[in-house]
DNA sequence: AAATTTTTAC
């Protein structure tokens, strides 16, 4: 302890002294030939002259030398000259060891800061801002904070840069009861008027998620500069408030205020995320008036808001720009085709990329995700493992997406492993991820020992996705009984209320379903689309068609899902014509059916018998509707004349549809036939259905092996 | 003399 590179120096100095009695060395001569090096910022031959001189030189000198080894974080320079400093000047002035303690502070030795604070026999004011400064920048908020106490107990004063650097500390701490204290003090001190105090208070309340005092503040500053609009901006965006922060950037440039790269970006993130194409286009044209079009930073936030609003061309268009390409636009532009279907022309663009980053792998991967393209998605992540090394919490979560949508519980587990070996498992969305693909494969068990495993850093999104679980397990009342013990821990989502209404749904439990529904109600819970058709589904499953009607006519707004929640919920209850009737009414509302809507129909045909309906609903779909028929509206099909023993039809549909029917589909026309006495369609089925193999489950290993866990 | 924000792509 004690002895570090300073102090053994400064024996070696002392005792170089002592044995050559050097003849006194011209002051003025050295001080020249320092200031030279200075001046051409050599610092390394401006210390080894002082090094080397055994006389003190002038305080600026030492002054400047500081100062450059603050800025081009020289620590052994600055050790030497401080050592110098020490061992020459019988006194050395406060200020000048105030510069030590700063250009330590900004090499990151905070411990060589703090030995010089602590041994200093005179401080004043600007000894304790440099000490507080550096445990503020470098990372050390709280012994910034608790220096800061120290200091006010001694009843040394504070002023603006004391606290301008214990806000930034506050803010890292994110303690709103010090940051309000703090700010008693400024306005004790006459300080917040402010712009760099009042910007910091406005961070530091805004971090806080205090927004509203973070505004008060904002309005307050009398003249808020860059920085200022920068950080409300920012702060509202970071609190969720998009629009709130769209308009802080338009009364940014109403003001006129100049405004930062960093600025244009924040505000285009912000119309990202509520697909705020127009107000994008007018930040667009402002960065056009004040010169930022050649900025990077802006040019990419720019292509990334026409990718993400559906303004693909307009991203194209500024992409294909010259000196627009990069990593990150080639990216946007990438995720930009990914996330809106576009999937093969992604992937053209994407073999295309110069240069790929995790990120690119992650967008392009994202975009199979969403389309629900799981055989592309694990060819894709087969080929990212080949190719690159690089891999991230996106990644596996995205990996995991696919395995819980194909349900490929193997792949999953050798993803759990991969998380454990590599140290991902302290990332709650990898963990909630995995969560999520245990439950949807229905492992249970895992579920269970991976949520108990996580303990208390689990968040509401961990218990939606384990009372998801027991949800499809159709164990409702352990998921009811999961549900009371989340209100413990953390407050339920409309994602919960949908998962458990859905799990009544599947065991009509009524009376469970009505809980939920009350819960949401007490608790003034909006009733949003999703949990809206869920009440629908769960009412109607559970033989409440008032209720679900009623629910139903409570939404200010219907959309598709909706309708067809409504339209099944009839269907199943064996309400067939008002199936048809609801139809009618959903087309004068203007509603697009989809192909739910036209299983809802052709269910209620099924249950009325209205085959000539049923033909002629199948037949608009692709007619009138532009909907391609799935395997349900065959099967659908081949129930309806199948049950009502339109023989001679169902073998003309059956032959003709655009593949191979399955098991189920034989197995129904074959006892069809046995029932309606057709023997001729009953042979063709069954011998069908004898050359039907057993399949082979489908094995991983024999698949190439991407070896998750050897990389 | 010194200090505040921000770091764009999944």
């Amino acid at each position: 302890m004690g002895m570090n590179a300073a102090s053994i120096l400064n024996g070696l100095l002392q005792k170089n002294t002592r044995r050559t009695r050097t003849p006194p060395t011209n002051s003025i001569t050295i001080t020249n030939s320092i200031k030279d090096h200075l001046n051409s910022g050599s610092l390394k031959k401006a210390v080894s002259i002082l090094f080397a001189a055994p006389v003190p030189v002038p305080s600026y000198i030492y002054a400047r030398l500081f100062n450059l080894c603050s800025s081009s974080r020289a620590i052994v320079e600055a050790r030497k000259v401080e050592s110098h400093l020490v061992t020459f000047c019988e006194r050395p002035p406060i200020f000048l060891l105030n510069r030590a303690i700063e250009a330590y502070g900004k090499c990151g030795c905070l411990e060589d800061a703090r030995e010089l604070f602590e041994e200093m026999p005179h401080r004043d004011g600007g000894s304790w801002n440099a000490i507080i400064n550096a445990y503020s920048q470098g990372g050390c908020a709280e012994k910034a904070i608790s220096v800061f106490s120290r200091m006010n107990k001694l009843g040394v004063a504070a002023n603006e840069i004391t606290f301008a650097s214990v806000l930034g500390s506050c803010a890292v701490i994110l303690s709103l009861f010090l940051s309000r204290q703090v700010h008693g003090l400024i306005i004790r001190c006459g300080l917040c008027w402010n712009v760099i105090l009042g910007s910091s208070l406005v961070d530091v309340y805004g971090k806080c998620r205090i927004i509203g005092d973070a505004r008060r503040m904002f309005d307050e500053i009398p003249n808020p500069n860059a920085v200022s609009w920068n950080v409300i901006v920012r702060r509202y965006l970071e609190m969720g408030d998009e629009r709130e922060a769209i308009t802080m950037f338009f009364k940014m440039v109403e003001a006129n205020a100049r405004q930062l790269n960093f600025t244009f970006s924040n505000a285009l993130i912000a119309c990202s995320s509520i697909f705020a194409l127009k107000e994008g286009y007018q930040i667009h044209n402002v960065a056009i008036k004040v010169g930022f079009e050649e900025d990077t930073v802006v040019m990419n936030s720019l292509i990334n808001m026409y990718a993400k609003c559906g303004g693909l061309e307009g991203a194209c268009r500024l992409f294909d720009q010259p000196g627009s390409k990069n990593v990150i636009s080639w990216t946007s532009i990438v995720s930009g085709y990914a996330t809106s279907g576009r999937t093969a022309e992604a992937r053209e663009l994407f073999n295309k990329m110069p240069e790929r980053s995790v990120v690119s792998w992650n967008a392009m991967l994202a975009g199979y995700v969403k389309f629900l393209l799981w055989e592309e998605a694990l060819d894709f992540v087969f080929s990212m493992r080949k190719t690159t090394k690089d891999i991230d919490h996106v990644t596996l979560t995205l990996i995991l997406n696919v395995c819980a949508g194909s349900l490929d519980v193997e792949l999953g587990k050798q993803v759990h492993g991969f998380v454990y070996r590599h140290g991902f498992f302290s990332d709650l969305f990898v963990c909630n991820a995995l969560l999520d693909m245990y439950g949807k494969c229905r492992s249970l068990r895992y579920s269970r020992v991976l949520f108990f495993e996580m303990g208390h850093w689990r968040d509401r999104v961990s218990w939606n996705a384990f009372i998801g679980s027991y949800a499809r397990h159709h164990q409702s009342e352990v998921a009811m009984e999961m549900f009371r013990e989340m209100l413990w821990e953390t407050t339920p989502s409309e994602f919960t209320f949908g998962t458990l209404l859905a799990a009544c749904a599947n065991i009509f439990t009524l009376k469970q379903g009505k809980q939920i529904h009350g819960y949401m109600i007490r608790n003034g819970y909006e009733i949003d689309l999703v949990v809206r058709g869920a009440l629908v589904d769960m009412y109607s499953k559970c033989r409440s068609l008032e209720y679900a009607i009623k629910v139903f006519n409570e939404a200010v707004l219907h959309d598709v899902i909706l309708w067809n929640s409504m339209l099944l919920g009839c269907a199943h209850n064996g309400r067939g014509v008002d199936v048809l009737e609801l139809f009618g009414l959903m087309q004068e509302e203007g509603i697009k059916a989809d192909h739910v809507t036209f299983q809802g129909i052709l269910l209620a045909c099924i249950g009325e018998g209205f085959v000539d309906h049923g033909r002629q609903y199948f037949n608009s779909m692709s007619d009138k509707f532009c909907i391609i028929p799935r395997l349900e509206h065959y099967e659908c099909m081949i129930e309806l004349f199948s049950r009502y023993g339109f023989i001679d039809e169902l073998e003309d549909f059956i032959k003709r549809m655009p593949f191979e029917p399955t098991v189920e589909m034989l197995t129904r026309v074959f006892d069809a036939c046995r029932e309606h006495e057709h023997s001729k369609l009953g042979e063709w089925a069954a011998q069908r259905l004898n050359e039907f193999k057993p399949l082979t489950p489908f094995q991983f290993e024999t698949l190439p092996e991407p070896d998750l866990g050897k990389l």
